[in-house]
DNA sequence: CACCGCAATATTGCATGCAGTTTTTAATTT
DNA sequence: AAATTAAAAACTGCATGCAATATTGCGGTG
């Protein structure tokens, strides 16, 4: 038994529909027809409108009173508000971090950061963005602030399928994980404002690079 | 006509119950009967379902798959956590506005300032709690990032029932100014750091004086 | 007297149907 | 041929109904 099958038809079709919206197989812009949709999920128009109530609350998708909700649309500028936001966010988490983070949590992410190293040297870039999520979500944790934890989970979500190409710069990972290094130190050591200045730094260039993406795809 | 007409009912029920729960009317642990919240609204159970389930995504109720939803219960535990990261967002708030505000917003924030010294002169309580909503209003808009502003907004709000009496404190109106007054130095001259760290520490102060409220109330 | 199981009731999850609005299509006019 | 308008189709918003699950009340048992 599938565990999904203890939630509802809803929850189910907006897992569904969210992961398709973000994976790209619906485009922003896409009419979110209910009958379709219906139709496609073998199930009745209720659910469905009511899943995309719920992925319209989380900014996926929008209402337009009596006319087809549709993919939310992000305008560059819309990103680049995002990519401020978690920017903002993750400093935020790490400052936390630094400064509530238990001992065994502190060690946690200090083994995270070196088991990332011997992924650097191998150049095992599929193996280091995976472990990278690990090492972003650790921090998230260690804020011990669920709500902002959540925000930042959240958005980077959201700002996944914009941020694929990153490790794919050549020198990117050794360069990432000298940044890691310095966030690590200072939330090891409970350096509050250092933390969150070298996050900042760090999200910062990822915005750019992406920055960069955006400029040369639009030229 | 109301300009809310425009809206679809299930809008309107989702403004009106969210009010319901935020003013207190609708108690933590109450739970939420469809049809007996149908039947009081005047419209069937398909709206009220969409407008709870809208409510759920803001976390205002919390839904239990074949079960009644319930306003959401909010633990001493998770207010902390609240306000922690109210504190936090409104501080980087403060630190993108520093960077970031026009100057005919900074010239905003300052005139504001200035109507708050009047009203703290003729100790005006219920004047400058509206003012100093307008003056954080201020500060989110500055940072000039609407997911940031938003999630300060919503916090706000949802905090906003246990901070009716903070301004009760003897002293509390000098007193706010003053951390005003080095937050808007800070903005105004664009200060990031010491926007972030004055900002901070004037929320950090609300915090105290309500945990020191429930202790006092759980004793 | 407390506890457990079972039937009756209440309530949710989902399907379906209808009315009103939007969108599409096609015909008519300039 | 392009534009305008009117009719048809499609779609959303809401109401209602049914089946499945949870809750409540009651009788029996230890």
């Amino acid at each position: 038994m599938t565990s999904s099958n203890k939630q509802t038809q809803t929850d189910k079709l907006a897992a569904e529909i969210g992961d398709a919206i973000l994976s790209g197989v619906l485009a922003p812009g896409t009419r979110l027809d209910e009958h379709g949709l219906a139709e496609q999920f073998a199930v009745s128009r209720t659910p469905v409108r009511e899943a995309i109530r719920s992925l319209a609350a989380t900014g996926l998708v929008e209402l337009r009173p009596r006319r087809s909700a549709v993919v939310a649309e992000i305008t560059p500028a819309q990103l680049e508000v995002m990519f401020v936001a978690m920017g903002e966010l993750e400093a935020t988490c790490a400052r936390l971090s630094a400064m509530s983070m238990t001992p065994i949590e502190r060690r946690r992410l200090q083994n995270q950061h070196e088991r990332m190293g011997a992924l650097v040297e191998s150049d095992d870039v599929a193996g280091f963005i995976d472990a990278n999520l690990t090492f972003h979500a650790l921090i998230y944790a260690g804020s011990h602030n669920s709500i902002l934890a959540d925000m930042a989970v959240g958005l980077r979500r959201r700002l996944d399928p914009y941020r694929r190409a990153q490790f794919r710069s050549p020198g990117r990972l050794p360069r990432s994980q000298a940044e890691h290094d310095r966030i690590m130190q200072a939330i090891v050591s409970g350096d509050a404002a250092t933390a969150h200045a070298a996050m900042l730094n760090h999200v910062s260039l990822v915005e750019d690079t992406f920055i960069g993406l955006t400029a040369t795809r639009a030229a």
